[in-house]
Parts: structure tokens; sequence; C-alpha cells
DNA sequence: ACCTTACCTGTCGAGTTCGACATGTCAAAG
DNA sequence: CTTTGACATGTCGAACTCGACAGGTAAGGT
């Protein structure tokens, strides 16, 4: 139950309307939580349900702003501060990353680029809020975790231009690739191995 | 749709059984990718009714070991290079991370502090990885993806590590923190500050 | 005046996820 | 011989997620 704490945390740093929480989630909130508005909405009907947040105005077009409460302060400090490990995450993009080596040279190279132009596009948006922030004398609080952020961005844009690199380079006959485009052709080992027994192995 | 997908390539990698595949998730995917048994069963079942797993080999305690088909493969290969961006993730310490300005020092030093500890003992774990695969010959093809997990926990630990120096030095007077531990005290502000009318900042 | 383009809020159903429950096997230690 | 612990597979219900559908509002251009 994570995006109601997400939600919690977005109306602690400013009041907000649901249609400007939305934006948040796909702007900075993108790298570590996604959230659609159909999911948006709900959660913050809920949350008034609760007390933790309070419709405190109403703007044009009927929209709502929803302020936290003292109650939702309390209860986000709870969740920050007793939260367990749980270091599981969900990365389609880093999924990909992980079984390209089943392809072979061309396919994955097209996954690298196309993952690039994102990772340098995110870079980009990145720098742009950094400097906004700088500009603009403003809390500077979360100055730091764009700055992690675009680290991380860094870190991935170098390794995926070695990787690019590396396909243009040595063709490894060793490294036999698992899946093969289509017309390929040469079909030839035997289509299921036997085995009956199995031992661990990683 | 990834479970299938995420599933479908630790096939590729190597055949294996439920129980195996549910610890590869935890240990190697752990970073990209979290699935439990409870769902990792039922997706081979309905992977093997769609032809694109098999079961090759039965072993000990009534254990089933599942292989990719080829139609498996063309699927898999599919999905890899078909992909659209998709670069929405979901990371439950990435949030808390991103949400720790609004801590005062002392409950913003323990986050970072427990988080250094998990990034450190995953450090470990890579390490291991990475010197285990240098030493037995094998594949080695995974070896870049494990660099990169070595990479990006690196400047996670580094970043850590700066952020709880942070808080020992300066005690910066203007950033008030928005959440303050149960005692401090001190709550004077307006409780509902009005907010009729709002423009975007950010 | 009309049209387009944000802005803004909501619901619904199908599919996904996950903790809890349930069951049974085998090896090694005591 | 019995207990413990890892191995191994499965189901179920409650909660969560998300794309699609739906509808209304205000500003700016032509």
């Amino acid at each position: 139950m994570s995006l109601r704490h997400a939600v919690l945390g977005l109306l602690a740093r400013r009041p907000s309307t649901g249609y400007e929480l939305t934006q948040t989630f796909d702007r900075s909130l993108r790298a570590s939580w996604h959230a659609s508005h159909s999911q948006i909405y709900p959660e913050l009907a809920k949350l008034a349900e609760a007390d933790l947040v309070e419709v405190i105005g109403h703007g044009a077009r009927r929209s709502k702003t929803y302020g936290i409460t003292q109650a939702g302060r309390d209860e986000l400090r709870r969740w920050l501060v007793e939260g367990r490990p749980d270091r599981s995450k969900r990365d389609e993009s880093g999924l990909r990353l992980f079984l390209t080596p089943l392809l072979d040279p061309a396919d994955r190279r097209a996954i690298f680029e196309r993952d690039l132009a994102d990772v340098d596009h995110e870079l980009d948006t990145l720098k742009d809020l950094r400097t906004e922030l700088q500009d603009t004398g403003s809390p500077q609080a979360f100055a730091s975790q764009v700055e992690l952020g675009i680290r991380i961005s860094d870190v991935l844009g170098d390794w995926l231009r070695e990787q690019i690199a590396a396909t243009t380079e040595t063709h490894d006959p060793e490294r036999q690739s698992q899946i093969h485009t289509p017309d390929a052709g040469h079909r030839s080992r035997s289509p299921a191995r036997k085995r009956a027994d199995h031992k661990d192995e990683q």
C-alpha cells in the first residue's frame, strides 16, 4: 500500500489538486513510482474519508485542492520511519536489459540504442530540473534527489554506450545467442534436452 | 504482462523448476522484477497451456522441470525487440528516499543508514556473483549485467554516505522539516492555509 | 460563433499481484 | 524413530492496477 503514502508525501510538500498530483507522478516520481489518474482520484477520496487529507480549496473548473492533515503527517512519518527493507522493484526496462544477452548482436544493439535515447532524454529533463531549482531560490530540499537521479542516469548511459561499442567490435564465436531472428535459419540443436535430475548453480 | 516474459527469459537461459525460478527471481532479478511463487506456478501452467514452455523432465519431490519451446523463444524475442519505452517503475525504497527531505535530520539519517546497510549487502552479493562467474568458466554472457548492478549500487552507496555526512554537519535553519517527530512539540503554524486559486510551479 | 486544446474529475471491468493457507517429500541430525 | 528444515507445488480471496469510457470547463485562436 504505497500509493497512499506517495500521495501523502506529495501533499506534504505542497497542497495540490488531483490533476497536479497526476502530473507530478509523471514528472518527479516517474523514476520510483507510477500511478495514473484513475488510481489517484479514488485514493484521494479514500484518504479524505480517513481524515488523512482534506479539501482546503476549490479552484477553476470544478477542481479541488487537497492538503495533508496532521493525522496524515503522522501516518506518513510512521510509514517512512518504520519501513522494512522491501527492496522488491518492478522495472520493465531493467528486465529487458537483463535479458539482452539472449539476443543476437543486431537485436541487442537496437535495444541498447533505444534505451540510450531514453536515458539521454531523462538526463536532460533532470538537468533542467536542477537548473530550475537553483534559479528560483525555492526550498531546495529536493536538490539531492535530483542529483542522485542524474548520477544514476549517467552510469546507465555510460554502460549502454559501452555495450553498443562492444556489439560493433568482437564477434565472439563462443557466445551463441539463444534467440535468433526469424530468418537466421540454422535451427540445428536438439530441441529438448533431457533433464531428469538437476542441481543448482548460481 | 511482463511476468510472462520474465519467466520465458529465465527459461531461455536454462531449464528450471518453478522452485528454482522463484529463487532466481529473488536473487538475480530482485533489482528489476519481483514475483512470488504464488504467481510463478500458475504462470507456468498458463505458459505450458499456450505451448510457450513444456515439461521436459521430472525430478525429486514431485518437481517438474520446464523448458522453453521454439514458440516461446519467438514470443520472447518479439517482446524484447518490439517493446515500447515504458519507463514506469515501482520502487518503494526509491519512493522513501525521494520523500526523506520532509523529515527532520534524525529520522532522515536513520533511513539513510538502514538503506546503506542494505545497499552494502547487495553490493557484496553482486561482487560474489561476479567472482563466481569468473571462476567457473561459465557462459559469461550476463557478466555485464552484474557489472551494471555493481556500478549503480556504488553510486547509491556514495550518495547515501554523503547524505549521512550532511545530516551531522550544518543544521540549516532555513530548511524546516514538514513532519516532526511526535514529541517535538512546537505545532504553531496555522493548520490549514487557504488556497482558492493555484498556479503551477515545477 | 466555432473549434481545438488543455484542464479537471470521475467510474468500470478485466487483469495482476500477494499474503495466507494447504499439502506433501526427502535428508540429516539427534 | 522422530523432529527439523529445506525442497517443492499449488489455491484462494482481497487488494491493487490500468486502459477505456465518460463528461464537463475555460482559454485562445480563426
